[in-house]
RNA sequence: GCGCCUGUAGUGAAGGGGUUAUCACAAGAGGUUUCCAACCUCUUGUCCCGGGUUCAAAUCCCGGCGGGCGCACCA
């Protein structure tokens, strides 16, 4: 079988089996949009399942849900109205398209920030010329928008909205309601999955880069003087990580999370731990832990929004790709939100462990002096004396005003106070930790990693050893034939465990036994039950071990209580 | 967006200006004491879309859409 081909036979599969397939077919098809078939759909809800209990376990982390149209407002203030309609110049001599910032690299301070004009101009002054063919002719600067626009409201005059590029400004826009769940009390977090939108300008790699995807995204709630994070000593595997280039680590470091984590590799001990979490995550839903690596991103190549972060990078058909985020966005979001919106409820209260006592020393505006003799300047100069932090020592003296105005203070017109006072806490933006998935694409890595060919022949037999976690059915009921009440039994049987809760049979009954067999492995069922002569007479049935074609038999009554328990495996 | 390659049943392929487009596997019905893709009979189903050239286009040409790779892009 030649291996430079696995690729094309593992998505012909994937499409055969309704798995993954391209979307809008019959009208040609849309690139970067894809449909999860009758089997994929049970395998990608699985996965969903999987990643929601993983993480709201401990109970610190709660699920929300929010819209997918965001108003723009919201994603003003998140940058991703000013971050996502990059400036592209197209050369008129070759047609190449580049970042028009990126052309005046070096030229200006900041020159992502600068308007189409602006750019051209330095374009033209720079006689900038063009990477691919040293032409020197450009078009004028144009917005790339990768959101998706749209507007709220059927007539005109409608509010301007996006499609949310990611999940987690819904969760920002939930903060007050979750600091309210959890008691006013840090840290917690929220998670949420569904869809996100980005109009790529080339989709590209089957499922990996989609117009449309899937997401699932955890942000984690911090007080930024603290760094909660669970054992990591439990986790005892060396990793795969390769530090920022541009710092002081070089190469590919194999290290547990808990040695990164102490030698400053990771130097965030939450970052560390959510690290930590997302590999036992990965491998417990049938990722080879050999084909993850952790790296970490060049200050060059961070998000707008982010610290610090690292990529899980996953092995697979199309080398190394990206499949979650592990960022740590500070309090750029909540405080950004907060300067845009003017909420006041985007903060979290520290208390302090012992009261701080503060002495206050200042002077205090005796205002029936000053009225009368400043009139409508009296507010200001009111103000103002309450705000001088330096006390003059004598009097009098003299409060310059914005507008140039100069007041003589005299001792009539104010009094000395001393305050003291017990600070009990402060008021602070939280700092936040965010995870975030590619679902589809961790469910592409998840099959590849499954897809075992192993035939002698030129045909190959595929098993696909899906984790039970992940499997889109449990098991297969098959009646060996479809007569002497043989599928009836079957049919009962599948009746049966189809009441327990969270279990998904499947039955079939067409073809030879080998065939269903086959066919089971083939979208990885781990457990076939076969229904034959036998159980007409004694009621006990085989069951088949997908992975190694093992076969015992047992009572159905006592399978039945097996698939309850989730304890298939112990009879093998 | 650009360049090169490419598009034939559900899947994989063959063919190719001329009657009804070929094969394998898959799928459906029936048969067969049928436990690892067995066999027999029958059946369903295909030239990506649009325009052009031509007496005649699935085939040649152009455009679109989709796919692969490279460049660019991937906040």
């Amino acid at each position: 079988m030649p291996e430079s081909r696995r690729l094309d036979r593992l998505t012909s599969m994937m499409r055969r089996r309704g798995i993954v397939l391209p979307s809008f077919e019959i009208y040609g098809g849309v690139a970067g949009l894809v449909d999860y078939g009758p089997v994929g759909a049970r395998i990608k809800r699985k996965v969903i399942q999987a990643w929601i209990d993983h993480w709201t376990s401990n109970g610190d982390i709660v699920e929300v849900d929010s819209p997918t149209i965001t108003p723009k407002a919201v994603l003003v203030a998140s940058g991703h109205v000013g971050e996502f309609n990059d400036q592209m110049s197209e050369c008129l001599s070759c047609n190449a398209i580049f970042r028009s910032d990126h052309l005046v690299e070096g030229m200006h301070p900041s020159p992502d920030t600068l308007e189409g004009e602006e750019l051209d101009s330095l374009i033209s002054s720079n006689s900038v010329t063009c990477p691919n063919c040293q032409g020197g002719e450009w078009a004028k600067a144009r917005p790339m928008n990768l959101m998706f626009p749209t507007t709220i409201g059927a007539m005109g005059g409608g509010r301007e909205a996006y499609m949310r590029p990611e999940t987690a400004q819904g969760m920002f826009m939930l903060f007050p309601s979750l600091y309210r769940h959890f008691k006013q009390k840090l840290p917690f977090g929220a998670v949420q999955t569904g869809r996100g939108y980005r109009n790529e300008i080339s989709p590209r790699k089957g499922m990996i880069r989609l117009r449309e995807f899937n997401m699932a995204e955890l942000e984690y709630f911090i007080d930024p003087l603290d760094q909660p994070c669970g054992d990591l000593g439990q986790y005892t595997d060396k990793i795969s990580l390769i530090p920022d280039p541009e710092g002081e680590n070089q190469g590919e470091i194999r290290s547990t999370f808990s040695e990164a984590n102490q030698s400053g590799l990771i130097k965030h001990s939450t970052v560390a731990w959510f690290m930590a979490r997302t590999y036992d995550f990965l491998t417990k839903i049938g990722i080879d832990s050999e084909k993850i690596r952790f790296r970490q991103h060049a200050g060059s190549e961070m998000a707008h929004y982010a610290s610090d972060c690292w990529d899980c990078e996953i092995l697979g058909e199309y080398d190394w790709i990206e499949c979650v985020g592990i960022a740590n966005r500070t309090c750029h979001d909540l405080e950004s939100h907060e300067l845009h919106s003017g909420s006041n409820l985007l903060r979290s209260w520290r208390q302090f462990v012992t009261p701080k006592k503060i002495f206050k020393e200042g002077l205090s505006p005796n205002s029936s002096v000053i009225g009368p003799l400043f009139k409508q300047r009296a507010g200001a100069i009111s103000t103002a004396i309450s705000e001088l932090v330096d006390i003059p020592g004598s009097f009098p003296f003299t409060i310059v005003l914005d507008g140039g105005f100069e007041a003589e203070i005299t001792k009539e017109m104010v009094s000395l106070v001393k305050e003291e006072r017990n600070i009990h806490g402060e008021w602070f933006t939280p700092h936040v930790i965010e995870p975030a998935f590619g679902i589809d694409r961790i469910i592409w890595h998840v099959l590849d990693h499954s897809f075992i060919e192993d035939g002698k022949d030129e045909e190959g037999y595929v098993t696909l050893r899906l984790s039970e976690t992940v499997c889109p059915y449990d098991l297969s009921i098959l009646p060996l034939f479809d007569k002497d009440g043989m599928g009836e039994f079957a049919r009962g049987m599948f009746n049966q465990v189809s009441t327990i809760r969270g279990i998904h049979a499947d039955i079939d009954s067409s073809g030879s036994i080998g065939k269903r067999y086959a066919r089971a492995d083939e979208i990885g069922v781990p457990w076939a039950i076969t229904v034959d002569h036998s159980t007409l007479d004694d009621g006990t049935v085989t069951v088949r071990k997908r992975d190694d074609q093992r076969q015992v038999r047992i009572s159905s009554e006592e399978l039945i209580v097996h698939v309850k328990n989730r304890t298939i495996e112990s009879l093998f």
